[in-house]
DNA sequence: GTATTCCATTAAGGTATCTTAAGAAGGCTA
DNA sequence: TAGCCTTCTTAAGATACCTTAATGGAATAC
């Protein structure tokens, strides 16, 4: 189970065994039922998480109550709100399993001992990061300059991993659309 | 020039005064007048950037020629196009200056050797990132779930700094709306 | 100081997407 | 097996936003 994770974190820097064994130790692994949730909104977010197995969802509730996907999480990606993460203030979105899962999960204290520790859990984390910023750029740019059809088609080619594993009316939360539109995109992409 | 640079740095993290005259000495300044380039499409993107006196925009041009703002930058803040400043291809944005501005720039090489050889370094960048993520996050579940009238009106709050500084027209391509909307829009607030 | 470009505004008609409502298929659960 | 969720689909009418085109004022260049 930690062998996913620590490949995770070898992919991008050096570490030793002994640092190995000193990030293991400091996760925790959680397993979740379907539907079950990791964090809820208005609660505290101490931990960073990592899944290891399974699918989740990251969302919030506007005003009307309606569902807005902010990201999804699958085996081998990190997950969490991370302003309440780095703030301590109360969380503004929920994270809930989509289907049985595992999560490894650190909290922030022993992360920070481990940024101490370890120069290079400091750069695994600035470079993962940086990733995650720039696919976040790409979206943001896609999302104001392409039109649902054309985002949806991108999804289910860079995500098909993922979107195996969701439900439709969810991908259409994520892509910030109604599922009706969704349903009547599938069926133009039918007929050409 | 190199205050505002430092300063920036120790409000997250602690540097020696040795450190920073490293960190100095690793940033060269560049001047550009009004619409002048800091990175065109197609070049490559060597340089971390820091803005310490001005503005500017980051943008790229869709498949119609239209241009999409993804980003200001005024005094005090990091502008780049992180993937191409990461993965060494080409840019795919462009950064222009929206007034006459200076901007402090370091080689992506001098700022690796600046990792290796001050821990803060990447903390620093870490953090920093983390901060624009969070931000970017903001922004994404903002456009999914809020009328442009609405992001305008949280725009011109958060950031009246830079609503002065920058035409109205631009401002509607960073919201994702074209600029006769964006007027329409105004025209209404007026009125209620 | 005049010409020219840039920028904001207005308005009409068009398109993408939403809202609401309803029905049907599939899969759990009792 | 029956019944209930969950999910996807369809369709009609509503709305947000876009496209195009035209105007006038302000800024900039010559």
């Amino acid at each position: 189970m930690y062998d996913l994770l620590i490949g995770n974190i070898r992919e991008l820097v050096p570490i030793t065994e002994d640092e190995s064994k000193l990030i293991q130790k400091s996760f925790e692994p959680i397993t979740l039922n379907r539907k079950q949730y990791l964090l809820q909104s208005g609660e505290p977010c101490n931990h960073m998480r990592f899944i290891s197995h399974g699918c989740v969802k990251l969302y919030n509730l506007d005003e009307l109550g309606a569902e807005h996907i902010l990201q999804f999480g699958i085996s081998g990606w990190w997950i969490n709100d991370l302003y309440a993460y780095l703030t301590q203030k109360p969380a503004t979105f929920f994270i809930q399993a989509i289907s049985e899962s595992t999560v490894l999960q650190i909290h922030r204290d022993r992360l920070n001992e481990l940024f101490d520790k370890i120069h290079m859990m400091d750069r695994f984390f600035r470079i993962k990061t940086q990733n995650g910023y720039v696919a976040l750029q790409e979206r943001t740019i896609n999302n104001m300059s392409q039109s649902a059809e054309q985002r949806y088609l991108d999804f289910i080619v860079r995500y098909r991993d993922i979107e195996q594993q969701i439900p439709q009316y969810m991908l259409a939360s994520y892509l910030g659309v109604t599922p009706e539109h969704l349903s009547s995109i599938r069926k133009n992409i039918r007929g050409h």
